[in-house]
Formats: structure tokens, C-alpha cells, sequence
DNA sequence: TATTACACGA
């Protein structure tokens, strides 16, 4: 079997598009007489090594040379194209099993099964059921765990209950998989204590819950708000040894964000943390972006140095997000010194950040540093957009320069092509207020030549 | 030697 894999590894070195493994085999079979079992394993070997597409062509080609497959063979086939959700594919085998004889196991009929639900309704598996069963197949704990689950997918509770009562009678007990299918059912009803009851049945019946059962009632928790319950559920898994994963940290995280305490969840990293249990940089770049939309720029800033200690490092949006989030409180000072340090550390600020800048520059009436940040970023070969050339024209109206706003309304309309009535109108607006007629009649005019200007000149993309 | 499970809002 390992040297089956190693011989792909090879012809997927030499000749990676049409390694013909097969091709082969049968050509020295001629000389030396391979027992018809390595096709057996060539399927397997295929399989193993992600290559369903050719495991599935040795399939046909073995049946063709009149081989026939082991039904594990078969399975593993099964497997591979049921995760790449080759479903006609899978029906091909089967149907190809059936006419030459290969005996489905439980195994291949869990996992058409498994099919069936995925994408058909739940009373179509049920005679195809039915027709297993007359040909001898008796439904296992797997064949359960995997219909009350579908059950529970399309809110069927009644009928996924009835199900779980059958298992006792039958004889197929229930496991974690067919509990955990249950409270997630559950939950998804909105019935977290019930679920929970039935947490509490299914240890009381000698089952240790793991990481998904614990994360399946703690996300149920969650989405109800009850922080209080999922934490205090977070700490009995520890106690008890079970490792909350990825999902359980970001849940919990994402429940306390929810319900704006970003406080709590701080802490609870902090605890996890105390913990050595391995928290992942979306977590708290989730964290950070949050704390910035709740206001609290500081907060997260201390949060991403924190973490940049861990070797994090935060991508253009995250900057972004504090930027905005700065300048949103008013703490424009403390939003260009990012930007310069977004500069250092060689993370191109973009059309985005330079926006927020100008934005909140011109709303304290500070557009001179506005058109100054604007210089600059046209130096950095980032074009002002028109929401730029809005904040800047209103802010030098705000401020009565109309001159420099006149000046720059040429320069965006020259240099970029961005004409903006709106802007224009805020001009005219406050020119009508301040000046006499024959002043705004000579802007108009002028206004008026510069956009003649511009339609003559040829277009630049 | 193999089969079934937890959420994001695309």
C-alpha cells in the first residue's frame, strides 16, 4: 500500500497530467503477472492521495479488464467523491456495483444514505431505506445519527425524536453523534434548555461529551445572549479535559460582541490564555474591529499592540478600521500619526484611509491639512475620489476660502476629471450668500470655461 | 482498511 503511494508520488513527478499508473500496470502484468489485487489498491492509493478523478478512471478501467474491486475499494471511492459532492458519480458506482456483483456493506449504504439526505427530501431516503432493508441491510447507529440529523436540519424535531426512541428498541444506541445532532436540532428551535436537559441525559447515561457536543450547546447559548451560561459551560469543559477548539473561542468571543461586552470578552481571552489554549488572530482582529465600531479606538489600539507582540500583523483593513475609527472620536492627531505609521511599516494606506483623513480634517475646519493629506496622496499615486473633493470644497466653504475652494474645484476637475455638482452647488451657495451678483456671474462664467475646456481636451482613461 | 456532527450570511 505505502510503496502503491509512493509509486504516484512518483508518476505525479515524471508526468503529473497523464501519469498512466494503470496504463502501466497492465503492460507489465503481461511479463510478470500482478495479482489483480494492486488495482484494488491503486483505487485506494488514488483515494488517499486526493486524486478521486483518477481512482474513479481505474474503477472503470479495472471492472473493464474484467477486474472486480473489493467493496472497500468501492467505499473509499464512495467517500472521495461524496466530499467533492460528485453525487451522479457515486450513483455510478453503485449501480456499477450492483451489475457486477459487489455486495454494498453498511458502510456504502451509510453513505448513499448520507447523499440522499444531503440533497433530496427526507421521505425519498426512506424508501430507499426500505429497499435496502429487503435486501438485507439493517439500519446501524451511523444509519440514525445520519437521518435524525437531517431531521434536525429542516426543523423535523418530532420526527428526529421519534427516531432516537426507535435506536433504543433496535438496538443501535445512541451516541455523541446522535445527541449532538438532537441539541443542535434544539437550539436551533431556540430550546437551549432543553437541549441542555438533554445534555444532562446523555452524560447521566454514561457518554463523556467532547468538544462538539459542549460547542454545539454552548453556540446555542450564545445565540440566545446567555453569556453567563455559555461561560460557566466553557469552564466545565475545561475542568473536565475537553479542549475547547477555534470554534468554541470564537463563538463565545462573537456571543459576548453581540451583546457589546467587549470587556467580558477581553477577559475570557485573557483566562483562555492562562489556559495555554491557543487562540486564533481572527479572534481578536474580530475584537479590534469591533472595539473600533463601538467607539473605543484606544481600546483596540492597545489590543493590536498586544497581539502584534505575538508576531500578528494587521492587514490594510484593520488599520483601516482604527483609522476610521479615530477619526470618528475626533482624534485626528492620533489618526495621521497611524497613517505615518502605516507608512513605516510599509502598508500602503489607501483611497479608504486618506477619505477618513481629509474627511476629518475639513469637518474641524482644518481642510488646508486636508488638501495637504490630498497632495499626498496623489504623490502616492492614489487618485482623489469624489467624496474627497465634496469634503474639501465644503470644508473651504465652511471655512469662507472661497478662493482656495474655487481653485480646487479647477484642480480636481483638470487633473482628475472629477466634476461634482454638489460641490459646485455649495460654492454658488455660499458665494449667493456672501457676494454680490457680478462676482458670482464672473464664477460662473469661469466655471463655465473650464468645463468647455475640458470637453475639447481628449479623453484620458 | 471505511460511514454520520457545531456557525458565519455568500
Amino acid at each position: 500500500m505505502n510503496l502503491l503511494c509512493e509509486l504516484i508520488e512518483m508518476v505525479k513527478v515524471v508526468s503529473p497530467d497523464d501519469g498512466d499508473v494503470f496504463g502501466s500496470l497492465v503492460l507489465c502484468g503481461e511479463d510478470c503477472n500482478w495479482d489483480p489485487v494492486v488495482f484494488d489498491m491503486l483505487i485506494k492509493a488514488y483515494v488517499k492521495a486526493n486524486m478521486i478523478e483518477q481512482g474513479f478512471g481505474t474503477f472503470r478501467r479495472s471492472v473493464e479488464v474484467g477486474f472486480v474491486p473489493s467493496v472497500v475499494a468501492c467505499n473509499y471511492l464512495l467517500n472521495g467523491l461524496v466530499k467533492l459532492r460528485c453525487v451522479d458519480r457515486c450513483w455510478e458506482v453503485y449501480e456499477e456495483m450492483g451489475r457486477i456483483g459487489i455486495h454494498p456493506n453498511a458502510y456504502t449504504f451509510n453513505m448513499l444514505i448520507n447523499v440522499l439526505c444531503k440533497d433530496q427530501d427526507v421521505d425519498k431516503v426512506n424508501e430507499f431505506i426500505e429497499k435496502m432493508e429487503e435486501e438485507g441491510f439493517d439500519p446501524d447507529v451511523v444509519t440514525y445519527n445520519t437521518l435524525i440529523n437531517s431531521y434536525c436540519r429542516k426543523g423535523r424535531l418530532g420526527d428526529a425524536f421519534y427516531l432516537y426512541k426507535i435506536m433504543y428498541r433496535r438496538g443501535a444506541l445512541p451516541d455523541l453523534f446522535s445527541y449532538t445532532a438532537l441539541m443542535n436540532g434544539l437550539c436551533k428551535e431556540g430550546k437551549v434548555r432543553e437541549a441542555h436537559q438533554l445534555f444532562h441525559r446523555m452524560v447521566h447515561r454514561g457518554l463523556s461529551p467532547d468538544t462538539m457536543s459542549y460547542n454545539t450547546l454552548i453556540c446555542g447559548y450564545c445565540k440566545e445572549g446567555k453569556m453567563k451560561e455559555s461561560r460557566s459551560l466553557l469552564y466545565e469543559m475545561i475542568g473536565n479535559g475537553v479542549r475547547p477548539d477555534s470554534f468554541t473561542c470564537r463563538v463565545v468571543v462573537e456571543g459576548y460582541g453581540k451583546e457589546s461586552k467587549l470587556l467580558s470578552a477581553l477577559n475570557l481571552l485573557s483566562e483562555l490564555e492562562r489556559f495555554e489554549i491557543p487562540i486564533s488572530p481572527d479572534i481578536y482582529e474580530y475584537l479590534v474591529v469591533k472595539l473600533c465600531e463601538e467607539n473605543r479606538p484606544f481600546a483596540a489600539k492597545s489590543l493590536l499592540e498586544r497581539i502584534s507582540q505575538y508576531g500578528y500583523v494587521p492587514d490594510i483593513d484593520v488599520y483601516n478600521e482604527l483609522l476610521l475609527s479615530l477619526c470618528k472620536c475626533n482624534y485626528v492627531a492620533e489618526a495621521l500619526a497611524l497613517k505615518a505609521e502605516m507608512v513605516n511599516k510599509n502598508i500602503k494606506p489607501n483611497i479608504v484611509t486618506y477619505r477618513a483623513l481629509i474627511d476629518c480634517l475639513c469637518k474641524i475646519d482644518k481642510s488646508m491639512e486636508g488638501e495637504y493629506v490630498m497632495k499626498e496622496m496623489v504623490k502616492f499615486g492614489v487618485p482623489p475620489d469624489t467624496a474627497i473633493c465634496k469634503a474639501l470644497i465644503n470644508g473651504y466653504c465652511k471655512e469662507m476660502d472661497i478662493n482656495r475652494a474655487e481653485s480646487l474645484l479647477g484642480f480636481f476637475a483638470r487633473e482628475f476629471q472629477i466634476f461634482d455638482t454638489e460641490s459646485y452647488n455649495a460654492l454658488v451657495k455660499v458665494l449667493s450668500e456672501n457676494a454680490d451678483v457680478a462676482t458670482l456671474m464672473e464664477l460662473q462664467d469661469r466655471m463655465q470655461k473650464e468645463l468647455e475646456l475640458q470637453r475639447k481636451m481628449p479623453c484620458v482613461p
